[in-house]
DNA sequence: GTCATAATTCGATAATTCTGGAATAATCGT
DNA sequence: ACGATTATTCCAGAATTATCGAATTATGAC
């Protein structure tokens, strides 16, 4: 992953709202979950909800599907891995994300 | 980490000139570099670097220590850990951190 | 076609962030 | 103390992002 994605992608996942949204889709699994659902758990209005969900997609961290009336949102986790893959590889010691963790704790 | 703390990190790193700097203080490991040195090699003028530097430093993911003029930099591993480790506890299909990559790569 | 539902797009305002020149502070060498 | 170096803080304008009501599009049910 290019650092220019990467920083769309972080810049994506760096507003409390739209991480949250990303964690509700993450806890959704594959079957992902209506835009309406989110505006359920979130209380916002549906059109700021909206951008927010656009902003995602736009990076590429979500997907959307139509579904009759509803819009699936999902996860798209290898979008997801490989932002985290770039983290480890490019900003943590120069490490290998695989063998993180291994040194010190707390 | 908790949500709130880990989207201002994300805010944080996400802009590609902060990524950038981030960057280069991880490839210049333990030693770090001053802020003239980031200067040098990104050709953005004074005063707009130590803004996104302090916005850095502001959450937790680069220190920052005197040493005579020079005004030393370096990434915090431990604060960018423990945010990967977020990323993968709660955005990444709910396996822990050290499960990823073991999948399909592409 | 009409009505209800689900979500987006439009449009305008508010708030925040970005940028960078000028002034200021801190440190070192002489 | 003086000058040079290093970096921050002050300040203002530009640009971007956020918010959300109202209007619009899209789909399904009848």
């Amino acid at each position: 992953m290019e650092t220019a994605i990467a920083a769309r992608c972080l810049e994506a996942l760096g507003s409390p709202t739209r991480l949250e949204i990303f964690r509700l889709l993450v806890q959704a699994g594959p079957d992902g979950a209506a835009v309406g659902d989110l505006q359920a758990k979130l209380s916002i209005p549906a059109s700021t909800l909206s951008h927010h969900c656009s902003r995602l997609v736009q990076v590429g961290l979500v997907t959307q599907q139509r579904r009759g009336r509803h819009l699936i949102c999902r996860a798209d986790y290898r979008r997801m891995d490989a932002l985290v893959t770039y983290l480890g590889e490019n900003c943590c010691q120069g490490l290998g994300a695989e063998q993180r963790g291994s040194g010190d704790a707390a």
